[in-house]
DNA sequence: CAGTGGTCTAGACCACGTG
DNA sequence: ACGTGGTCTAGACCACTGA
């Protein structure tokens, strides 16, 4: 009999499936987008019953890794889904319905990772990182500026010419550039004064009160693969969140 | 063959049990903390299978309206669950773990509700509403002034000694003495500046930038129940939220 | 029509908590 | 030992999609 009872010691056979199911996802064995096999195939293929894929795949359908459509199949979960789009982006009018949104990216360089940046991805200080910077548009008025960094081993040889080109989501442009598919986000927000860099870009006065949303996005397996810090004007607009 | 697609003209036998065992909390025949029956004693009161109780059981607790505890029986979730506490509470310091909280209620009157105040709790302009003030304190420095409207009607006679004499959060009061239990929320969320009134409440300079945090609050059938107003400082603490 | 996911049932057995 | 919820299986049938 074990003495410290922390570990489960029990692991349910469609908790082991999941695992192996979001195993070939890290694995880039289905893409974004992508119908994985059936309940049927997949059950032949892990030998278990069909019964035993389904709750593997439920909750995994829970997690937004995966999108289940009847009478077609199951599929990859991807940012391209509009659904999907403001899952992470919090940012709504207070009247009206959803805005288009235009992200326009101003810098893009690779740099070292300082304390902070090394610390919010989970890497070794010093290690190699791309910095982006960027004003996000609602119904083209400028709402958001923000500081992004990547770890540059998951975005090999990511341009500024690349980011203008694509009129998609940044989100989106990872998974069909990179395969990176971000699955979950923490974000710590604050209220903060606009500095005179903000202010400009924001078209705001220095010193109106602006949120800042620090995001750490993680893909599969929890890994971070994103930090950002964003200063959001919420003069017209609110961030939205639902408690459960 | 119906031409208006938009109804789902199919409503699974666990979800109509669902609705049901959601009556019944409505209806307060299980009251917040207390067990309901067993899987096997409420399929023989709805006449389904065992099988089916447990799929809505199941979904009812991923919406944390029931809480499952193996061995023991399946209970109606309360807020006097140290870990339902901080499903409502987002504001977490930078540093450090969880913080001990203490609501110190200022005031407690009845009102009719304005035009805002109506439309937030989906009830008539002019019905009357109890309004609370009061400040939270994390680990006994001000954090945040709420400005807090109740229906009248699911409060009755609430008073400003109940509040006072009170030590645990406002939904477990809420719970206990009304049998009301908020469920589910949700929160817009600006940056403002500190007005005279919040900053010496919150010991604070005026102009400080403050998170203004409304939420409206739903009981069991979505019935709004709550909305609300805070100002929260954000020098060393942040609203954290979870981006799934 | 065939193939996919969705629902419902029944039964066997496991894990946990309490007496 | 008993009652609770938790897991796994097998099979029948329903609902949706697309060829």
């Amino acid at each position: 009999m074990s003495s410290h009872a922390s570990v489960p010691a029990f692991r349910p056979l469609y908790r082991q499936i999941q695992d192996l199911i979001v195993q070939a996802l890290a694995d880039k064995e289905w893409l974004p987008g992508e119908m994985i096999p059936s309940e049927m195939d997949l059950a032949a293929r892990f030998e278990v019953s069909q019964g035993t894929v389904r709750r593997a795949i439920d909750e995994l359908a829970a997690e937004n890794l995966l999108v289940r459509r009847q009478g077609k199949g199951t599929f990859v979960a991807t940012h391209a889904d509009p659904r999907a789009f403001f899952r992470f982006l919090r940012l709504v009018p207070d009247e009206g319905g959803v805005p288009r949104s235009r992200s326009e990216p101003l810098e893009c360089q690779t740099l070292r990772a300082g304390q902070e940046v090394a610390k919010a991805l989970s890497i070794p200080y010093g290690d190699p990182v791309i910095q982006l910077r960027r004003i996000l548009r609602l119904d083209s008025k400028p709402m958001v500026v923000d500081e992004i960094y990547l770890p540059a081993d998951l975005f090999p040889d990511l341009t500024l010419d690349q980011l203008k080109a694509s009129d998609r989501s940044l989100y989106t442009l990872f998974e069909s550039l990179f395969g990176v598919r971000m699955v979950r986000a923490e974000e710590k927000i604050r209220a903060v004064a606009a500095d005179p860099v903000a202010a400009q870009l924001l078209d705001l006065e220095v010193g109106t009160p602006l949120l800042s949303v620090e995001r750490t996005a993680f893909t599969y397996g929890d890994r971070a693969a994103e930090w950002r810090r964003g200063l959001y004007s919420t003069v017209n607009h609110h961030y939205f969140n639902e408690l459960g």
